[in-house]
DNA sequence: TAACTATATAACTTTTTAGTAAGTTATTGC
DNA sequence: GCAATAACTTACTAAAAAGTTATATAGTTA
């Protein structure tokens, strides 16, 4: 039994229910980020868990990757239009949390 | 690091960002269900699983709980109104799959 | 009296997710 | 030639989530 989708909410929870993946995509909603500068965004990531996230949500077309060919390396990140489309889920997230916190 | 609130999007995760929780909520949106056919709704669940996520849900002040004190038991589980303030998150996880897995 | 019912719990194991700490790369600037 | 840099990787460990199996309850019905 595994990543067997039983209904539409279950395939969405599936491809970014964890706990870095909302977050990550949720910063670059507005702008493509440097490697070092999305991370810097969300405090309490570990190194390892930013790379493998974000190699995730590339694998599965969510985000891009796009590597200058320079030294000190330079990686930006941005969505791609699968991610973008999850605009409305991610905004309604989090005014979700926003509303509920403030009770 | 334990649930600490960064942004009302992870303060939304941690509180319905599991396998189940979302899924229990969203099928309890149009009526309150008896515990085994809830339970029948979410196929693949283990029985253990579905326990400790409706309590963690009503401890959590998103669904309760009612007990007819009749043998063999029943027991009704629904949406409190802080639960119902999730649909519009709900729904737009599911869309959102629905839309996504036909592409 | 023994099986049946719906709901739940407990002990235990496995799997998944996350964290830590160290190392790699290849050029630049001292 | 050696430290600094940004992005990444690797090996290892720890913690959290999920699964499996067995058992409890206590009236009802056969």
């Amino acid at each position: 039994m595994k990543n067997e989708v039983k209904c539409p909410l279950n395939y969405t929870m599936n491809l970014i229910g964890t706990k870095w993946k909302p977050l990550i995509l949720f910063h670059l909603l507005d702008d493509n980020l440097r490697s070092g500068v999305l991370q810097k965004h969300i405090p309490g990531i570990s190194n390892k868990m930013f790379t493998q996230t974000v190699r995730e949500l590339e694998k599965d077309g969510l985000i891009h990757r796009k590597v200058y060919p320079v030294v000190p390396p330079k990686v930006e990140y941005g969505l791609t239009e699968r991610g973008k489309s999850l605009e409305t889920v991610l905004r309604a997230l989090d005014t979700w949390g926003l509303k509920d916190s403030k009770i």
